[in-house]
DNA sequence: ACAATATGACTGACCAGTCAGTATAATTAA
DNA sequence: TTAATTATACTGACTGGTCAGTCATATTGT
């Protein structure tokens, strides 16, 4: 019975997300943010406690939404194939959330002291689901063992997120197939 | 002793990259950067216009050095051996100079609408050196030709920027394979 | 009526950049 | 040699603007 359809809230969100994708935190003031979503400077007092808090919000809501997406799918039994499915998924959140992924960008700098330490970690979440694909995989002899598996795992996701506009058909089976081959074969 | 020794002018170019690169631009004060120099924050304003020009400074002056030490060594008729050159070039640097790469990784983020714009292209200038190499490879047969080179350049490096805290002795060849063989034999 | 929601003028802290002045070295004048 | 002049290096109190956050008031929904 009370409230709400959030129309505002939602507003305030998506205008945030858009701003923060496109300058640094502190180049964003909460009236830019009030403008876009068409509302008054106090409306987003009103929903979040504070710019951190509104940031805080972003960030979390994000990757939970994206961890699940990248959890559904992997089976565990085999890393080759798990893999493949991880670095699809990867792909797809990549894609399709780029606004997100810039913003996690600024959070994931260093900038000791205020809310981003405490992100950390989560925010390393998916690189710990690939280190264990990657581990597992080392462990039945179908990766090579000369690297940490998280070391390896970071590598991967920084690969992937340094793909910018590639029309290629099909970039999720061409990065796999490169990353289980290399650049000597396949093509 | 006190004039023409540039000792203060190195001085806070020192501390303005140590703070730049645990902090974002806008939460870095020109007078926490006169404090870690030692030096009033006056004496900041002589010796570097402004705040943005300081940055500027910092930038292009590490991505000078960078280039040159990344140019050397090349010799432009192996494609496969001068990626090996680059890989380990590249690596020394980017663990070599940690606190101007992060610098760097601030700066490679959006904000149009002051300096950062016309760095862009200088600071992909590595990028290009590296695609040369691949592209040249792929023309002579050597790397697999199913992407376009100025897209694995990127992911190359995004690769290598991902690397952190390994105590693998030759982590440069470890890499060089890698991308060479991929993950699925080698070790 | 009453609570929930929304407003925007206002406040106070913070910070880039200024400026009037000091200090020290180099140059010239006596 | 030493006094006077100029150039260079440095200082920190101050200013003007910006922006996160507040609050008294208005509007809307039930």
């Amino acid at each position: 019975m009370e409230l709400h359809d959030n129309k505002k809230r939602e507003m305030i969100l998506n205008s945030a997300l858009e701003l923060f994708s496109k300058r640094p935190f502190h180049r964003v003031t909460m009236e830019d943010i009030a403008n876009k979503a068409d509302v008054a400077k106090g409306t987003v007092y009103y929903h979040f406690d504070s710019k951190n808090k509104l940031f805080e919000y972003l960030i979390t809501d994000g990757l939970n939404s994206i961890r699940s997406r990248l959890d559904t799918g992997l089976k565990g039994d085999d890393p080759v194939e798990d893999l493949r499915c991880f670095i699809e998924s990867f792909l797809n959140c990549f894609i399709g959330e780029q606004d997100f992924f810039s913003v996690l960008q600024y959070e994931e700098l260093k900038d000791p002291g205020d809310i981003r330490t405490k992100y950390r970690k989560k925010n390393r979440d998916y690189c710990e689901s690939l280190t264990k694909i990657l581990d597992d995989g080392m462990r039945m002899g179908k990766f090579r063992k000369d690297i940490e598996p998280n070391v390896l795992a970071r590598m991967i996701i920084g690969m992937i997120k340094s793909v910018k506009n590639t029309d290629h058909k099909d970039v999720s089976s061409l990065i796999n197939d490169m990353i289980l081959n290399g650049i000597t074969k396949g093509g």
